[in-house]
DNA sequence: CGAGTTACCTGACTATAGTCAGACATGTGA
DNA sequence: TCACATGTCTGACTATAGTCAGGTAACTCG
């Protein structure tokens, strides 16, 4: 506790103040990290808003000052939606952006430079480690409409990766199907788990009229994996099904997820008999959940 | 690298933002910095200025700012000095200040909060890591006046651990003198290095007129031990030593120095005949240096 | 003592950051 | 097709951050 308290404030205002200084090199720093966040490949002007986390009004001039100075070009976007609108750099935008890729390598390099070899990489190791455990605790939870292109986007990587696991690869139209009005409240809760703004994991709860709630398409991204995620999704849809009167929830799996299960056992789930006759599925849990107050 | 920058922009920017959310809670970030760094101890007003690098009128006027809201009061120190002022917390600022600190309490909690037993010791090791190695590359050498408060502080620092390491203790009287004046250019140079302002360790050269140069008072705080801070300082030393045209360097030291002669010997310094009579030595070093472009 | 410093304060600024309400074109679903 | 939502932009603001040039009292040193 005492050890993350000094580290926020030691490392984080240290290094970001410094960080800051060497982004905001003669030009007022929001312009400098919003030209920074466009970056070499552009970027659409929602994504921008939702990663630096800034009012529309606002961003919409820092974009006209960057576009008046000649650095960014803001164009209507190739995809289909004419509203969205996307930014490019300009060759003296490029130019510039350079120069801030220049200072943060400076940055970087001030910080090894007086270090020995072997400080280096334990440096690296514990950077990566700090990084990675941070993560877990930057990842949010929340409900999202399963037609939600985030949510579309979890389930094609959950159908992808059971494709790619499953012995005999996986067949959306072999498994029994989920209909999206299932995983709508009341019937049922869509989870959608985000790392700033990006979808990283999902899992869902059907809520049946007459049978334990049961849950579906739980999925964790590999960036986040081994860090509690999947954890943390079981129990949110544990406590839903439990506010929604339920005594106990189900799930099936297939024998090659074996984290999944191990996460299912660990969890208080104990092996019932099949409940459905899911194709793909070789083991049934059940867990039962102590009522709501 | 590569690790760095991304450490950099990512855990920086966001736990920095998270901090700073926090500790700015109704009252602007300033201030309630302001608020932080005086704390229940209270604090000189130049102190403040320094450790916030804020102007001075502008922290003049925060601390009114403070003041009219009855959260500290501002009043001639107790030192000798009376243009020096103190500023203290009132009963109303304590309770603010609790505030901001149960804030970064709560932060570290959201940190820890989602991680296992297993992972938290793990992030508060790596913490510790990255901070430890960070500190090397925050320590600043520049030569400094012998007779600057904060270089006599690392002298005396100097003189008490000899007094502690040596077999029969350290007495300055009976160590051969140093002239305050021989550490002055161009007769030589006092090195001091700091971290965030505090000294953390000194280091000295003679430039004699007819005789290698000399270095003395090597001395690294143990807060920073182990980070290299020593070698900095030889090294810069030597480099001066060779500006000033000499073709090398030497020194003694106490047999009891074991991390000293260790440092010496990985330097290039081969053990020498005594070159002189100083009471405490068993060990003189020589080291050729390669003339300066 | 008196010239020069030092530590702090005040007034008068400018620039940056950020907010809010509405305008407008485009897209969506009943 | 119409009502409503969405994505962006503009105008009109306020607040915060930060700078600079004096000013005053207290200290220092010859």
């Amino acid at each position: 506790m005492a050890t993350v308290r000094r580290f926020n404030r030691t490392v984080t205002q240290r290094v970001g103040a410094l960080d800051d200084e060497y982004l905001s090199r003669g030009r007022p720093l929001g312009q400098a990290r919003l030209l920074w966040e466009i970056g070499p490949a552009g970027a659409e002007v929602a994504a921008l808003r939702a990663r630096l986390d800034l009012d529309a009004g606002y961003l919409s001039r820092l974009l006209r000052a960057l576009e008046s100075d000649g650095l960014v070009v803001v164009a209507a976007g190739t995809g289909g939606d004419a509203r969205v609108r996307e930014v490019a750099l300009t060759a003296a935008g490029r130019a510039e952006w350079e120069l801030l890729d220049r200072g943060s390598d400076d940055l970087a390099q001030s910080i090894l430079g007086p270090l020995s070899t072997g400080q280096r990489t334990r440096l690296a190791t514990a950077m990566a480690e700090v990084e990675r455990l941070l993560m877990a605790s930057m990842v949010e939870l929340a409900p999202c409409p399963p037609g939600d292109p985030r949510a579309r986007s979890c389930l094609r990587a959950y159908a992808r990766e059971l494709a790619h696991r499953f012995d005999g690869g996986f067949d959306t139209a072999v498994s029994a199907p989920v209909d999206d009005e299932d995983l709508v409240p009341p019937r049922g809760v869509f989870l959608l788990a985000t790392l700033s703004g990006e979808p990283v994991g999902c899992g869902a709860l059907k809520l049946h009229r007459d049978a334990p709630a049961e849950i579906k398409r739980l999925w964790v991204s590999a960036t986040v994996r081994g860090l509690g995620v999947g954890r943390r999704i079981l129990a949110d849809l544990e406590r839903r099904a439990a506010e929604a009167g339920h005594r106990s929830v189900r799930l099936d799996t297939n024998r090659n997820l074996v984290e999944a299960i191990r996460l299912y056992r660990s969890s208080g789930y104990a092996e019932v008999p099949a409940y459905n006759d899911e194709a793909y599925a070789h083991h049934w849990f059940e867990k039962p959940l102590t009522p709501a107050p």
